[in-house]
DNA sequence: TTGAAAGCGCTAACAG
DNA sequence: CTGTTAGCGCTTTCAA
């Protein structure tokens, strides 16, 4: 398209020197006459020379691409765009990708195209909540491509990098704040443990109940129900958990659940705060506006985006080594949902 | 990194061939004995050849790399990530991207660090939202890199290939559902004039008005304002349409906005409907569950993307030329803020 | 029907 | 301090 680009040979021609000294000139390699430096930049400058990626990944091995990929399940099909909190992170993770002069390319998730590394050259990949039996790891492993998870491989990955969320250390924040507003009875409402966020959680709400001395109550989605019909997953298991026990405060994690299960209480003519509290966990802000606001479990996505790519680059070019491990921060954002006596 | 790729050469090797004919006999190319193509086939698959697709852009000069950037002010910098639609738009054009044989790269906005194509090679490129003044886009035309932009180009871009809504319909649309609302005196909350989609919002409303000889009654909210300080913004504007006229009906675009002025009605005492009838837009979702759900003017952010990627595919392929023009749906979702005498 | 060879733009030995 | 040269992996004339 249009006008040949200025390619090294021009520029050396217009200065009178080599290709080499061009290169070097304007890479800071080898030893150059300042001068000669100089000028040969301002012809390039002059030029408008840009440097060919293409051909310097042909020859570096490398290509300045990193790539973000949401672990989904395939069967049945998630949305990709159902997970607000994935524009925070992939914006955060494209910053910190551009200021370190690479590009940031999305992934679609599954493997039925495919894995983008088959198309595009990666100098490495962001992998993000990587649920049970996700072929992508095991892919780049072999690849020899390396990559930084967010949220750990449930299938191992002892030596992996990633930059996690302390779950369990959340849960019980959850757990201690629900008690300490005066739940007797905590039921916990999982989504299926596909990934270690949501086997974390449910590990974290067994110790918490065996710390207190609590018998568990817990309610696990099935993955088909969740994705097929969330209001209606969200129903059953609240169903499910009242019918099991006379329950006066729920966890469920995961906004859309949290958002249904509030409404599923009110339609069984239960009021949040005072028959039963809520929290859930933040996505794309819906707890905040709900009618009452739901307690959350926060996080900073476009910081834990920030990181992994931080991380992932810092391995790329040899600062860090594996395994690497950085924990994210986390907060419990109180809302009327759980404040039983506050006017709110 | 590791045990190197297998390259053309490896493949010529192991089938006995030269690296001319597998080329060929992988892309399809030349006049090959049928049967040598499908032997070099097997040998290629059997030894998992993928080919260097930096070697291959260096030659083609195409790289099937498609970058999507949103078009927001530097200064003040505006959070890329706080357009929860982004997410659903970037999802959607990716695996568009990916269904034929490209990826997508995100750019960040601005041009503080230079563009993405200064460092990345790419094929075509997908702008946001252009605003006025948007350097990419001359950037972009001096540089021949094709481009899509989603909703029209303010300062020109006649010869472009475009997706758009029909702003002018919507906002007509909300208007009269406004009015069979029973809305008296329609007042609109605008956002400042720096896209196609705010001026067109206020042209639709001024002209809507004068179709139906009303006196229109619009608020334009700086861009310091509203980046800035979204709340305080939307509260200010209120302030001063209230002051001017005994509005009872607000059409308030940008979800955030939306919500915001929901809050400060009820902080002036004003009741939703009864006393104003509110409409927003989508974008988190926000409107929908607020209390009382705001009507929302709602788009299909996937759909957008999606044909976005199509046409700028299109193309680059050739499949169609300048200029382009492509409309995407808008609904209107009427919720609680807008049924004035329902029970809902 | 197949192969040799040039060359895409750049970097990096190696010479001078 | 600067230039020559050999590739990186692939596509593509052109010849055989």
């Amino acid at each position: 398209m249009g006008g040949r680009r200025v390619s090294i040979k021009d520029v050396a021609r217009a200065a009178g020197v080599s290709v080499t000294t061009v290169s070097h000139a304007l890479n800071d390699k080898g030893r150059l006459n300042p001068h000669t430096r100089e000028r040969v930049r301002e012809v390039a400058d002059h030029l408008g020379y840009r440097p060919n990626p293409a051909a310097r990944s042909l020859v570096s091995g490398r290509t300045q691409l990193i790539a973000v990929m949401a672990s989904l399940p395939e069967d049945p099909p998630v949305e990709f765009s159902e997970f607000a909190y994935y524009s925070a992170l992939i914006g955060a993770a494209t910053t910190a990708a551009v200021a370190r002069d690479h590009s940031l390319v999305v992934s679609p998730p599954g493997t039925r195209n495919g894995f983008v590394w088959d198309r595009v050259p990666l100098d490495g990949v962001i992998v993000i909540d990587p649920i049970v039996g996700e072929p992508a790891l095991p892919a780049l492993r072999e690849r020899e491509i390396p990559f930084v998870t967010i949220g750990r491989d449930p299938d191992g990955g002892d030596n992996d990098a990633v930059v996690s969320y302390d779950v369990e250390a959340s849960t019980s924040a959850v757990l201690d704040h629900l008690a300490e507003a005066g739940a007797k009875d905590i039921g916990l409402l999982s989504i299926p443990l596909v990934n270690a966020f949501a086997q974390e959680t449910l590990r974290g709400y067994e110790r918490w109940c065996e710390r207190t001395a609590r018998e568990p109550a817990a309610e696990v989605m099935t993955l088909d129900q969740l994705v097929l019909d969330p209001d209606d997953a969200a129903e059953t298991a609240v169903g499910n958990l009242l019918a099991r026990r006379d329950i006066d405060a729920i966890y469920a994690p995961l906004e859309i659940v949290g958002v249904t299960v509030a409404r599923a209480l009110r339609r069984r003519g239960l009021a949040i705060p005072d028959d039963v509290l809520l929290v859930t966990t933040e996505d794309a802000g819906h707890a905040a506006v709900a009618d009452p606001p739901i307690t959350t479990l926060s996080f900073d996505h476009a910081d834990t985006g920030r990181r992994a790519a931080e991380m992932l680059l810092d391995l790329l070019d040899g600062r860090r080594t594996l395994p690497q491990w950085e924990t994210a921060a986390t907060a419990l954002v109180p809302r009327r949902s759980t404040a039983r006596h506050a006017a709110g």
